[in-house]
DNA sequence: GCCCTAACCTGATTGC
DNA sequence: TGCAATCAGGTTAGGG
């Protein structure tokens, strides 16, 4: 499932491969795949050359010489992969850019959650509200401490759903939230509002560290990501508690528990992930 | 305004 | 073996 490390990864790929590309032709298996008006995306997007691939959060920005960017969010399964023009769509291929050189840019969507949108240039956050109410990015220039004590009093939600939430820190998804809170030693249901500057202060440090880290290994690959390449990631050799229910804690040895926080199936320690009040 | 839940969607897994 | 139910999860809409 694609957070931000994957996204990037993706942004990182596209950007060696189609930048330049001059769409030709536009082919749209599965409408459903643009929010709104497809045929206006269509007629939007015709004739135009791939200038830059932005990203921001899990959202690609993927500019267009004509004034528009197509904002695409990949949802749990969403993929690129650029093939020669005459190759045959896949079953999941929901989108298909062909361009002046005879490729392609196919998007493959397995669970087809994804979905894009054709904005403005300048004006994205107008065109795509939710672009707007995002919160930093989980790096040390965006996300300050000052920030996180702030955004934090003010709620009263399990920790892990509140970072889980686009709004607060942008770009954490399901695996990395229970990533930090291990490394931060938090329990998820933690009430948000009741962690310390000083516990604050190291949950920040490991998001920061984290999502670094999984941008260097490319990703993480748990059900089918993978980038425009068609490599997968290699975080998955690197995690400490997603997807270790039953098995030791990597610090303490006591078994790991698998609990639902915010609809969310929640991975972690109990004997080292103390309930509130905890004192790092 | 905050918080929780259902819905979207399909492949993989589990249970009978 | 085969079918049905359940699970996985990012985001949004709607309800309390």
């Amino acid at each position: 499932m694609p957070e931000l490390p994957e996204v990037e990864t993706v942004r990182r790929g596209l950007k060696k491969l189609i930048i330049g590309g001059h769409i030709v032709q536009v082919k749209l298996p599965y409408p459903k795949v643009i929010s709104g008006d497809s045929n206006a995306f269509i007629t939007g997007v015709m004739n135009a050359s791939f200038t830059a691939i932005d990203r921001r959060g899990k959202y690609l920005l993927l500019r267009l010489s004509n004034g528009h960017t197509i904002v695409s969010h990949l949802r749990m399964e969403g993929q690129y992969s650029v093939e020669p023009r005459e190759a045959t769509p896949h079953k999941h291929t929901e989108i298909i850019f062909e361009l002046s050189d005879n490729r392609a840019v196919f998007y493959n969507d397995t669970r087809r959650f994804g979905r894009m949108v054709l904005a403005t240039t300048g004006h994205e956050k107008i065109d795509v509200p939710s672009l707007a109410k995002l919160g930093p990015e989980p790096t040390a220039d965006d996300l300050s401490l000052d920030y996180m004590v702030t955004a934090f009093a003010k709620s009263k939600k399990p920790v892990k759903s509140f970072l889980l939430d686009q709004n607060q820190i942008a770009g954490i998804g399901n695996i990395y939230a229970d990533e930090v809170l291990w490394q931060s030693k938090i329990h998820p249901e933690t009430p948000t509002n009741s962690l310390s500057r000083t516990v604050l202060a190291v949950l920040r440090q490991n998001i920061i560290d984290e999502m670094a880290r999984a941008i260097k290994h490319h990703g993480t690959t748990v059900h089918s990501f993978s980038n425009v390449f068609g490599e997968v990631g290699q975080f998955q050799n690197e995690l400490q508690a997603y997807g270790r229910v039953g098995q030791p804690c990597l610090r303490c040895g006591t078994t790991m528990s698998k609990i639902k926080v915010g609809q969310r199936g929640t991975t972690f320690c109990p004997f080292c992930q103390l309930k509130p009040n905890s004192v790092i």
